[in-house]
DNA sequence: CGCATCCTTGAGGGCCATCAAAATGCGTGG
DNA sequence: CCACGCATTTTGATGGCCCTCAAGGATGCG
């Protein structure tokens, strides 16, 4: 795969778009944006990287590990986007300055950060990593356009099946789709709170999974014989996340 | 009103980001974007600007009207998100080159396209204009998250409350808030489909916020008394809109 | 081994889907 | 001005998904 050996020359960054648009990036640009990068520092479990409204002054991309983007509200929380290695979790601060949700870390996470200065430096100097850095941005929010349809169309185990269908997509883009299980910190809770549904309900979701033989949802890890069949009852269509090739396994 | 007098010296794309950040924007800046607009041309209600998957080549600023991003699945519609004059409704695509969903006019839209040759030229010689339009594309992803926040915390009632709350903060940026009604061209369908929700369900959501008080839907049309009651049924919060200043009613 | 967190299960009720059907505009043409 | 056709809006009835309240079991950690 094509995606590990860009991954091996560069620790920091070379999971960037790997399998979606890294491969028409310039071997000068992807350079120039490893060598932007700051040491790599860890986030425990639930740690926050930047809090809604917070003045922002730097951004981080995820090297290991998951983080979610949280809104808050009278007590309730909302994740509303999940983020994989070798995403730039809150670039959007980096255009909008402050961010109107909560960046925070799901289990522990592994990330290394670029200031905005030298983020405005290479977007002046480097229209095509410009673009590229545009496009990953925008990659979030068709991701979040999807949500939206989910959330409108699917039922509580469709959505969870959903989840673990698009995260294999893009865990797979990196190279870390692991085969027949996929690991995640995910409590039911998280769960539940991505799917807009209660805990309880969201457990009643995962327990309906296992009975339809589609996968065993354990302590957020998934069990899985077939993704075909998991994606087909999920109604999951790759188009949204802009790969160019399919997942590895 | 500021944003007024740029709107009369800039007939096209006056408009855009008004209210939001186009008060930082330079004035250098704001002249070559009005000057790379083409002539502004006219959609009938229900055409489609750009289809998904379709390769984009420009994109379109929204003059007046109505416009909506829809994403189709086995005879549904969802409508993941609705622009009003001033937005930039297809900028997406410039990144993107395709895009996930469709784009079309709901009641008559006029536009002005702008090539993608020519947008490559602005972001590669005026980064404070690239910034400018990187902005706008994330003000849409923020607006998203919103969505995925009230459909998971709100019933169809607050929703379709939420929705023209939103409006009415979004109208007023570019001036056009009509004070005590909204005038739209969106049916119960299209509000169905805007919330996740039935058509018939939506006419039942219609008729409860008349019974409430908070205001009368008669054929997208929205006449209001109290537009701080009915942001506070909706649960509404204007940050995530960017804006500097409130809504002009 | 005690405690905290997470997972599981049951019961009653509300929001919303779907099926079915009627009433209300609203533009067109007679 | 009225008749007609059509889209849109309204209303009723039944059922499913998911909510909340409540309580019991499992798991992991110090």
């Amino acid at each position: 795969m094509e995606g590990t050996v860009l991954i091996n020359d560069m620790p920091l960054t070379g999971a960037f778009l790997a399998g979606r648009m890294r491969e028409r990036i310039s071997c000068e640009a992807l350079t120039l944006l490893e060598a932007s990068v700051g040491q790599p520092r860890v986030l425990v479990d639930g740690e926050r990287l930047i809090a809604r409204g917070e003045r922002a002054t730097s951004s981080a991309i995820l090297l290991e590990g998951y983080m979610l983007r949280v809104i808050r509200r009278d007590d309730r929380r909302f994740i509303v986007s999940v983020h994989v290695p070798g995403d730039f979790v809150d670039l959007h601060s980096f255009a909008l300055k402050r961010l109107d949700h909560d960046v925070v870390a799901a289990g522990p996470a592994r990330i290394a950060t670029v200031s905005h200065d030298r983020l405005r430096e290479i977007t002046e100097t480097d229209p095509e990593l410009a673009r590229a850095l545009w496009f990953a941005t925008l990659l979030d929010a068709s991701i979040h356009r999807q949500w939206i349809r989910n959330l409108e169309a699917l039922d509580a185990p469709q959505r969870i099946a959903h989840l673990y269908a698009e995260l294999h997509h893009r865990l797979g883009f990196v190279g870390r789709s692991g085969g027949r299980t996929l690991r995640t910190p995910f409590t039911q809770t998280d769960l539940a709170d991505m799917c807009g549904v209660s805990a309880i309900h969201a457990n009643r979701a995962v327990a309906r999974i296992r009975e339809l033989g589609l996968g065993e949802i354990r302590r957020g890890d998934l069990y899985i014989g077939d993704w075909a069949a998991l994606e087909a009852y999920a109604d999951f269509d790759a188009g949204y996340l802009y790969g160019e090739a399919g997942p590895s396994s």
